[in-house]
DNA sequence: AGAGTCTCAATTAGCAAACG
DNA sequence: CGTTTGCTAATTGAGACTCT
């Protein structure tokens, strides 16, 4: 502790800080960043953004549509609440109307075939019917602590989290999947074919109704995700009133192929009725695709905007081109996310779309190596376990090394495990649930243990041979000794007399059997008696432990 | 003397934490 | 997530050991 204080003392940091400061007294603002990689200018996000439109006319037509008034329904509910109804059998309300527009769409797939067990799946939107601002999302998926009956801005998934952390208030936001379906994810896509076959097409024409209402209802929205940007496109250019007028902007890149903006207008007055921003979906944020610093820029500036424009709260400003140095720690959480999705799906991601994922991390040269194995991987082997184990192999090299068993992490990971066990081994965690789950594991392996199957299986066999093994070693042991002992010690063992007391009698076979009862209680009760003894030696062990290395602790800190 | 316990080995399953 | 260590308990069985 006194070390850090010299150090701080020590004063580096502060004589930089005061040198800077004399360089700069203002230090770069995230707008002023914005401005600068844009080359854009403006007072705040939304004129920024104005400022980066090619024509002219088309945007004094979006200023013109700025001064209007947003007309909103914001909610008054906690809107992450629903997360704690475990067990609710319907879903949370936000909003009266929505609840009818949900009720609505609700009806309309049950009569194309959904039943029950689907409904529950569903997830509805968050937010009023009547929102400033949209985000559409593509479709849920059970990366969630809420599956059924859930809302669509989950923060317990991993994506709509970013939504949940960037926006600061949601009250006024609607969030909406175009596909309510809960599905395990998968790159095709949400693949209804499969599961509802010939009423694919109506359930199809449901979701997209509802989700062009969702984006024609609000002056402002946001879309996720590349197949959203192509369908709400195709949605909007399909309506006969409506004109699609895509917005040209002085960025030196494309989203998804096109500029991340479009205006709707009437078709008739040519008035614009709304303004829709896309948006790479959350998990691009969450994967290693080399992060572009401007493409991250955009995506706060979009998001600002679109916020300001409809009066919703952000949260953080840079929240998007801040997370740039977290990424590869989010691409492990990533994986272990879609591992998750696995095991729980039985369905192996695909090669090509893992690679992808990873594209970043296995270029690096340090890899080559393993990358090559990983071509070899058949293809019905999990690639992401596969990556896992590697990065097991190296944590555990990492482990081996004099460094880390020297390190005081090394020592936290030692006393945490002897706090483990001392736990454990305390008559409060043996009344505990874990404790429970522990002694059904115990029963489940002996289940298991009992099956012809693994009776039959190579396992058993190594075991049967180990005993074997044991018992060989235990009677070579057994010899050495007596030969040690001189030999003559050796005595005969009792004869087998066992047959002679085979019972005639019926009485004597009872006596007999109760004797036999007797004897299991008897030794069932010593049984009981010894364990309770080695657990108190244990923990008194344990404790001991504890308390000497605590003691040595502290009086190598007096020293110091 | 006889009842009860311990020993060797590997395995089942779970828990306590750490790392990648 | 997957893996590690060292603990919980049980199983197999024969022989040695301990307690009553």
């Amino acid at each position: 502790m006194a070390k850090h204080e010299r150090q701080a003392d020590d004063s580096a940091p502060l004589a930089k800080k005061v040198r800077y400061d004399d360089e700069n007294p203002q230090e770069l603002s995230f707008l002023d960043e914005v401005k600068k990689s844009f080359s854009a200018d403006g007072a705040d996000f939304g004129q920024v953004f104005l400022s980066l439109i090619r024509d002219k006319d088309q945007k004094d037509d979006i200023v013109r549509f700025l001064e209007q008034n947003v007309v909103c329904n914001p909610v008054s509910v906690e809107m992450d609440a629903f997360l704690e109804d475990e067990n609710g059998s319907t879903w949370a309300t936000h909003d009266v109307d929505m609840d009818r527009a949900w009720s609505d769409v609700v009806e309309q797939l049950r009569g194309v075939g959904f039943d029950d067990s689907i409904i529950r799946l569903l997830s509805k939107p968050s937010g009023p019917q009547k929102a400033a601002l949209c985000c559409l999302w593509h479709y849920p998926t059970f990366a969630t602590k809420k599956r059924y009956f859930g809302l669509t801005l989950d923060r317990s998934n991993p994506c709509l989290k970013y939504q949940w952390k960037k926006i600061a208030d949601n009250s006024r936001v609607r969030t909406q999947d175009t596909y309510p379906m809960r599905r395990i994810y998968n790159s095709l896509g949400p693949q209804w074919e499969e599961l509802f076959a010939n009423y694919t097409e109506d359930i199809v024409n449901v979701c997209h109704d509802f989700a062009k209402e969702a984006l024609t209802s609000a002056p402002f929205s946001i879309v996720l995700g590349a197949s959203n940007s192509k369908l709400v496109r195709q949605l909007l250019d399909g309506d006969e009133d409506l004109l699609v007028d895509d917005v040209s902007l002085r960025i030196p890149f494309k989203l998804f192929g096109r500029d991340p903006c479009v205006v709707i207008r009437d078709k008739k007055t040519r008035q614009i009725l709304h303004v829709i921003f896309f948006s790479y979906h959350g998990m691009w944020f969450l994967v290693a695709k080399d992060p572009i610093k401007e493409v991250l820029l955009l995506h706060d500036l979009i998001w600002n905007a679109a916020c300001q424009w409809s009066g919703v709260p952000i949260a953080q400003e840079g929240f998007f081109s801040d997370r740039q140095d977290a990424i590869p720690r989010d691409l492990l959480r990533c994986i272990i996310q879609l591992r998750h999705v696995e095991k729980e799906s039985g369905i192996i991601l695909e090669h090509e779309e893992g690679r992808q994922i990873l594209s970043n991390y296995l270029s690096r040269p340090e890899h080559a190596e393993f990358v090559e194995k990983l071509r070899l991987l058949p293809k019905e082997d999990s690639l992401l376990r596969t990556v896992l184990q590697y990065w097991n192999i190296k944590s555990l090299a990492t482990k081996a090394t004099k460094n880390w068993q020297e390190s005081e992490a090394a020592q936290r990971q030692r006393d945490a495990l002897d706090k483990g066990r001392a736990t454990q081994a305390t008559i409060k965690w043996q009344d505990s649930e874990a404790a429970q789950r522990q002694r059904d594991a115990v029963d489940k392996g002996r289940a298991t243990r009992a099956t012809k199957k693994w009776q039959e299986s190579e396992a058993a066999q190594r075991q049967r041979d180990a005993l074997d093994k044991g018992r060989a070693t235990q009677a070579a042991q057994r010899q050495r000794d007596a030969l040690a002992k001189g030999g003559a010690k050796g005595g005969a063992k009792g004869g087998a007399k066992g047959g002679a007391t085979m019972a005639t009698k019926k009485q004597q076979e009872s006596e007999a059997a109760q004797r036999q009862r007797d004897a299991l209680e008897r030794r069932a009760k010593w049984n009981a008696k010894r364990r309770e003894m080695s657990r108190i030696r244990l923990v008194a062990r344990l404790q001991a432990k504890l308390a000497e290395e605590a003691e040595l602790r502290r009086q190598s800190e007096a020293i110091q």
